[in-house]
DNA sequence: GCCAACGTTGGC
DNA sequence: GCCAACGTTGGC
């Protein structure tokens, strides 16, 4: 079992939003980066579990989690002329974009602000703290998991 | 809205 | 296969 973490800009797709999705579950469409879709493809398995970040916001913040309920497979909107994420380049034949299927678990008890996280010594390999990184998709350890779980009954 | 960081593209 | 130009991401 992996942990992740997925970005979402909450003006476009927030964790209300998959809440209020049917069976709470979406496709996570518009993977246009190759080292994101190689872990999505190659790596996230059903029943792992996601940090729901949301980025490009006032306070961005981890805000809930998600499962995976659907395994990689073709990203179809990348077929879709009329659809942003169109790509000429990948067709049903030889797809070059994945998606998988997520489902709301639940909101965090409070939302957990990148500003906090970038405090505590036992995060600082985290991913997403690292300089630059612009990774919509990324990998959590299990320590690193739990230990940011253990925050949310803490205040900040 | 600025801009640093970094991925991608394409000419050579 | 190098690398400059360009586009995108995302925090601030």
């Amino acid at each position: 079992m992996n942990y992740w973490l997925m970005k979402s800009e909450p003006d476009s797709f927030s964790i209300d939003d998959l809440a209020a999705r049917p069976e709470k579950t979406e496709h996570w469409d518009g993977v246009r980066n190759y080292q994101a879709r190689n872990m999505m493809r190659d790596q996230m398995k059903k029943g792992d579990l996601i940090f729901f970040y949301h980025s490009s916001c006032k306070q961005p913040s981890i805000v809930g989690i998600a499962r995976v309920i659907k395994e990689a497979y073709p990203d179809f909107t990348a077929f879709d002329i009329k659809n942003k994420y169109y790509d000429p380049r990948s067709s049903p034949s030889n797809p070059r974009w994945y998606m998988v299927n997520v489902q709301f678990v639940r909101k965090l008890k409070r939302d957990i602000s990148l500003q906090e996280l970038k405090t505590y010594k036992s995060l600082a390999g985290l991913p997403l703290l690292q300089r630059g990184n612009r990774l919509s998709i990324m990998p959590i350890g299990k320590n690193q998991w739990d230990f940011i779980l253990k925050l949310e009954h803490q205040s900040s």
